[in-house]
DNA sequence: TGTACATCAGTGAACGCGCGTTCACTGATGTAC
DNA sequence: TGTACATCAGTGAACGCGCGTTCACTGATGTAC
């Protein structure tokens, strides 16, 4: 008579020759889901991994060098999607400066509801970065180009102050930084909600960019 | 013949009896250093603090209650000095913007040179904040009330749009902690210098405030 | 002046924990002949 | 159609680590009589 339960964690059928990729797919998900659940980095282990795909813990290294490898896998799939919200959000206007208000709410909004994965991108130790997340890939990753792009056509437009764009755009980056990160990490604290702190936030932006004195 | 080194770390005398306190102000000292010199808050630990101290790791529970207590009373102190270099800074001048423009500078020197202390107190993870360091203790902590008396007077003097203190200082500090927290988490990114971004983001505070539209 | 005793500042040894990672291996699956 | 073999997807057991915390204790210091 077979054992029924399987205490160890789901059973797993052993994927097909050619494809071990199944596996990385499903320790991502796993990852993903225990980061989310538990809404905390240090509970996704490498045996907390292997135990809820249902496999053993040796077989995460057949995909991923290291346990900082795999939790910077899982947050890459997600600015994925955050770039995509803000080319969205950004989509249907055409003001400059007001696509820039629609990218940084949606920015807002991703940080707030992915708050341990924007931990980790955005507010963990250097030295716990891959190198990719530090130098050239961070530009893109926070969206910042776009931004840099909007802001010389809004220049060019005369429609704001003329100035460098790049350094304006990196202020914006850390101004809503400031607000996504203060929500996240003080969350008992007696902000406003998200959307006023926000647009008192970015109606300081507005007056800054406006043209005269 | 006595062993002449002593493995196990400096050698201590007892504290005489009344003096027990004497430990506390030991360990506090060694923990900072080795916060400080380490630059790193998982580093502090009650048995390298003991050891630090020259003394066994159960003797550190007769001064603090758990670790956390420890690392939240070393940042205490310098929360301290903190708030009287926002005061200190503000001090030499009588325009109410510029005090603030000044105090906002001191709270971002702070922070740069206490950035594994900033780390802990602005943004580590919630349920790793002892109660006092959460709500009432977070406003003092933050420094955010003499800024609302300064708002507050520039209001009443006309020299700024009327609005909210309370509110608008509580964004201010999102703002400069957005600069602070960023250049701390992500030092080989390129940014501007920290007196250049700091002008730049309070360029856009003064234009905010400004009177008209 | 001497001694029993309470107090206080620490100690020593151990608890149990979960962790990342390595290593030699197994057994199912496909392939070449 | 059959079989030896290479390959691939994993396994099992163990490594050594440092950690926070607890418990019963010791031995020096002061105090009361």
């Amino acid at each position: 008579m077979p054992a029924l339960t399987d205490p160890s964690g789901p059973r797993r059928t052993r994927a097909r020759r050619g494809e071990g990729d199944r596996l990385r797919e499903e320790i991502l998900g796993a990852a993903e889901a225990i980061l989310i659940e538990t809404n905390d980095e240090a509970a996704v282990s490498i045996r907390a991994v292997a135990s809820a795909v249902g496999v053993t813990p040796p077989s995460i290294y057949l995909h991923f060098a290291d346990r900082n490898a795999l939790l910077f896998a899982v947050c890459e799939r997600h600015i994925q999607q955050l770039e995509q919200a803000m080319e969205r959000a950004a989509a249907t206007e055409s003001d400059p400066i007001e696509r820039i208000h629609r990218r940084g709410w949606a920015y807002l909004e991703w940080a707030l509801s992915n708050p341990e994965h924007y931990r980790i991108i955005m507010m963990s130790r250097p030295d716990a970065t891959p190198d990719r997340f530090v130098d050239e890939r961070l530009v893109d990753t926070a969206g910042l180009m776009p931004v840099v792009a909007e802001l010389t056509a809004a220049m060019d437009a005369g429609a704001i102050r003329r100035d460098d764009p790049l350094e304006a755009t990196k202020v914006l980056w850390m101004l809503i930084h400031g607000v996504a990160s203060l929500l996240i990490s003080k969350p008992m604290f007696p902000f406003a909600s998200p959307e006023e702190v926000y647009e008192r936030m970015f109606s300081m932006v507005r007056a800054g960019f406006a043209i005269g004195r």
